[in-house]
DNA sequence: CTGTTAGCGCTTTCAG
DNA sequence: CTGAAAGCGCTAACAG
């Protein structure tokens, strides 16, 4: 952490050169590690701007390179609450450690609706603050994604896109992962199953939705509205679904929440009943954040690779940007059933 | 969304001067909002930027006003669990609102160590990616902050400094924390009290601490070596340290856990042994994250504003760049016992 | 191997 | 009220 400069002015590329008495292109190619360079010089130059303090400024650098290093993170919040979900935290872990890795910076952005988000989005791209962007989430439809492929502007999206788009995508198989919990549940015999959902608009929700939906009729089980509630990903919305569900007359006695906050809330709400988990209501959740092997009982989830598609989604953004086109436009990431306490047998 | 320009290439400032037949001194004006030109040449400047699909770019006028707009946000993550740690979230999340109302980006560094941590973040500054930092944390002996302030960097810490440094700050008082919950637990009957820390070099770590020896000296009661463990702050830490504390023979009845996520770990552990809380142990966290009302019992805890302390910190950090001098340089919030089924009275 | 010459796209005096 | 000129600090041909 040696320092000179003592706070006011900023040593610049040209003070280093006259004090090294070279040009300053050959100080920038002494930054750059150019080898076309004389270890001599290039020794005067690393002492020169040791000397003075020298630290190059990247603002410059990008005005001519026309890139800032810089990849922006667009985090859809709906509800307000994206930091805090520990999905979105764990991605955006991921995206941060390889773009560390890598070398460059995160832009975050966030704003309280939809629109201000996807505006935010596209100034960042257009004013060159960012060289690209990832989405933590994916709509359908999704206008933003439809203005960034038109603007050409590279962007990778963590969920699904619409298979017309040629889009980069990172995500798992969220119709497969929903059959997963249920198929786990009906071997079980619970036969009524509801479902507590996020926000219809979200690719996520609508594809864990079909695959509840059909592996339910390919076992020949009932598909009751009443037993499906949507609402934000929050645990207050998983508590509120928790009580619909489970006040009705012809209660289920298995519940899939698609998401572990959901189902959290909705493990509270059958407590506040006085229905014991997993005797009178099996929960199961998704993602297996942190906090699900501390609910009591621990939460059974099918665990969503947060961080590995963060990662992911950063690494092909990179690829993107550096011009090596990677073969593959989109990764799917394995799902795996957790099984934890909070599902059991269902009830004669 | 309407955008015109087709991807390929940017339209200049110089392009809509040209289309609107004014010079590009006056098309900058307009797009200042400089009251010193005429209705109709900036409704034709106007025109032509909409026409042409004109967008400025930010890195430009950076370079030239030598301020990126940008907030530098410093997450010190010494277990690497920074962003998905409540807290942190939170913290961020005050930060980001602030920031954006204000019209500015955040720029988020990682690292794996603090060392990592402190270079990056010195580098985002001296390389003018951003204008100002703010540490989400603070550790003491700190050499971070005693290199921002010889270098004369616009900063904000979140948490405690060192009074003789001319230093911005936010924070809760840490000392009086500790005291209401050790205080609470002593009304309750309890006199045999553990502690679960997080790491020592942290200022937060240090107050807590603090306050819990003070109080408990006042109150009379024994402060034990082996009633206290420090860790990291993650739940497995928590659960490790409740499993020694209440493994030992002569148990405390009460636990304070420096932080939810602590406390969850010790009441996991407190389960495991067969132990039930409260009637066995009363277990108290910090923080009030949204998880604690989900634990069963629901904990009981000191609530941390964190989303405020981070909004407190951008607003400090955005008037000091704007040359605004704030009157006060430290801000205070206030904390709140909140309690929940986690405590109970001592058993005989 | 090194220097010279032009800018990157914008703002900002300074004249008019 | 508007334009001309001069950079911000750096990189990148193009010569030598």
């Amino acid at each position: 952490m040696a320092s000179v400069n003592g706070g006011g002015r900023r040593v610049t590329l040209r003070e280093v050169a006259r004090a090294a008495r070279v040009s300053p292109s050959t100080v920038s190619r002494a930054l750059a590690g150019n080898p076309r360079i004389s270890a001599a010089t290039r020794a005067r130059v690393q002492e020169a701007m040791e000397r003075l303090g020298y630290h190059p400024n990247a603002i410059a650098r990008s005005l001519v390179t026309r890139s800032s290093r810089t990849l922006g993170v667009v985090l859809y919040r709906p509800a307000d609450q994206a930091f805090s979900h520990p999905f979105f935290a764990e991605a955006l872990r991921g995206v941060a450690r390889v773009a560390q890795a890598e070398g460059y910076s995160l832009l975050v952005t966030t704003a309280d609706t939809y629109e201000a988000e996807a505006e935010q989005c596209l100034a960042m791209l257009r004013e060159r603050r960012a060289d690209g962007a990832v989405l933590l989430a994916s709509r359908n439809p999704d206008p933003l994604i439809d203005e960034l492929v038109r603007q050409r502007f590279p962007f990778v999206v963590l969920g699904r896109v619409d298979a017309n788009l040629a889009v980069y995508w990172v995500n798992n198989d969220n119709v497969q992962a929903a059959a997963l919990a249920v198929g786990y549940l009906a071997e079980l015999g619970h036969r009524r199953i509801g479902l507590i959902g996020g926000r219809r608009e979200l690719t996520v929700t609508q594809d864990r939705l079909e695959g509840f939906r059909l592996t339910l009729q390919e076992l020949g089980l009932e598909v009751r509205a009443e037993w499906m509630q949507f609402g934000e990903f929050s645990w207050e919305e998983g508590y509120r679904s928790g009580r619909t569900l489970l006040q009705s007359h012809d209660r289920p006695t298995a519940i899939v929440a698609m998401d572990d906050v959901l189902a959290a809330g909705a493990m509270r709400a059958a407590r506040e009943l006085d229905l014991r988990v997993p005797e009178d209501v099996s929960v199961i959740g998704f993602n297996d954040d942190p906090m699900a092997q501390l609910l009591s009982p621990p939460l059974t989830t099918v665990r969503i690779p947060a961080r590995e598609l963060g990662e992911a989604a950063a690494r092909q953004l990179i690829e993107r940007l550096s011009g090596r086109l990677p073969p593959v436009r989109h990764v799917i990431l394995p799902v795996q059933l957790v099984v934890r306490g909070s599902t059991g047998p269902a009830g004669p």
